[in-house]
DNA sequence: TTTTTTTTGTTGCAACCGCAACAAAAAAAT
DNA sequence: ATTTTTTTGTTGCGGTTGCAACAAAAAAAA
């Protein structure tokens, strides 16, 4: 649980008694099962302590179609979606804990004078560091060729690094899904800038060449 | 400033109050000026009030390049940035109007029993609605052909609007670079739905035609 | 009102990319 | 250790899209 984002710098003691204090529930959910229902009018929070979620937007078809995923550490509920108008719910992609609790509850408990506001700094910090994921994937995302993408992809991993050779944190196939290209293309296109002498690719391993 | 997210539900004296328990500054830049400077060991947090400012990453080149925008009742700073290893700044890409407070005050601030809740409350709904135009971007950008995107986005404005008919909250042009492609590409496309029944266009009157 | 700037609309062309389909290698499961 | 699943690597083809370049319309500024 000392893992989990929200609880970061919080000791076992602190986490105990936030539970308690703001009532939270924890719970089991098998694969496809939905965790939330109704979600539009509900107060209530859920996050991920293990396993993975998906929002699901369900149109007037009845057709399901996935509005974004959460992972450990998330955070998801009512207080969190879009403001669409129409019929969201939670369920589970992956076999998942849940921990529940109130919005009203979490606002509250940043009164406590002893973990109050290391909670609320976690939650902010939860909450920045999805907005920074996001932003970093519509920059890649914005680029017009695949090749830009994938360079400005490395660029970050560079940054990130502070090396010019760095691993892949994912699959090549899962990179494509993330820079939304045909993996296919992308193949193709690690090909060129490996003969263009620009990269160098063995398995997950990325070096950039500057000459 | 009652019309700023994070000021939102509060009274002009809570405002006022706040203001001054936080220790904030407001401070007016033209258009191209330098707000902050080495953001990454910053506690300071900047709060459009009026104008637009720019997220800027500094390469080892001295190159600049956009990270991202911030507009009105957007908050920016240094807890607020990614966790790259570079030197970011935030420049005035228009004539802007700023309040400066600090990280710390800011959710010391929390604990006060007349406005804290609320403000709180606020700084979060601020940050969740900034994920959301992200994940909608994100859904957007995602999409393969140009087509799609069109289609995507359109569909979210449906939504939105609960209407078949809606107008664009953007220029074409600005739309194109919404969807991250070329403008003359998507204007053929637009006229290529036209053309195929699927959507009627008017300036900015866009109306799905279901069939 | 006139001038200037921005936006819209259009087209040819070449490069880019998605798609389909397959084989080999690697990883995971049994 | 063997089977099954996932990932990687490759290619031809045709549709899609970025780019360049321009004219007309609309909006904003003077």
């Amino acid at each position: 649980m000392e893992n989990i984002g929200i609880f970061y710098n919080l000791t076992s003691n602190d986490i105990e008694d936030i539970i308690k204090t703001l009532k939270c529930r924890k719970l089991s959910f098998k694969k496809g099962m939905t965790i939330m229902s109704n979600l539009k009018r509900s107060n209530e929070i859920g996050i991920v302590l293990d396993g993975e979620v998906s929002l699901v937007r369900i149109d007037f078809y009845g057709t399901l179609s996935n509005v974004s995923t959460y992972y450990i550490g998330d955070i998801f509920g009512g207080k969190f979606s879009d403001d669409s108008n129409e019929e969201l719910s939670i369920i589970a992609s992956k076999q998942s804990t849940i921990l529940f609790t109130d919005y009203n509850q979490l606002i509250k408990g940043q009164l406590n004078k002893t973990w109050g506001e290391q909670l609320n700094e976690n939650i902010m910090e939860q909450l920045v560091s999805k907005i920074n994921n996001y932003n970093t994937r519509i920059e890649v995302l914005t680029k017009k060729t695949i090749r830009d993408k994938l360079l400005e992809y490395f660029h970050i991993l560079e940054k990130r690094t502070s090396s010019t050779s760095f691993m892949l944190p994912m699959t090549l196939t899962a990179l494509s899904e993330y820079l939304a290209v045909d993996r296919s293309a992308m193949q193709r296109e690690l090909k060129n800038l490996k003969q263009d002498g620009i990269i160098e690719i063995n398995g997950k391993r990325v070096t950039l060449i500057y000459r």
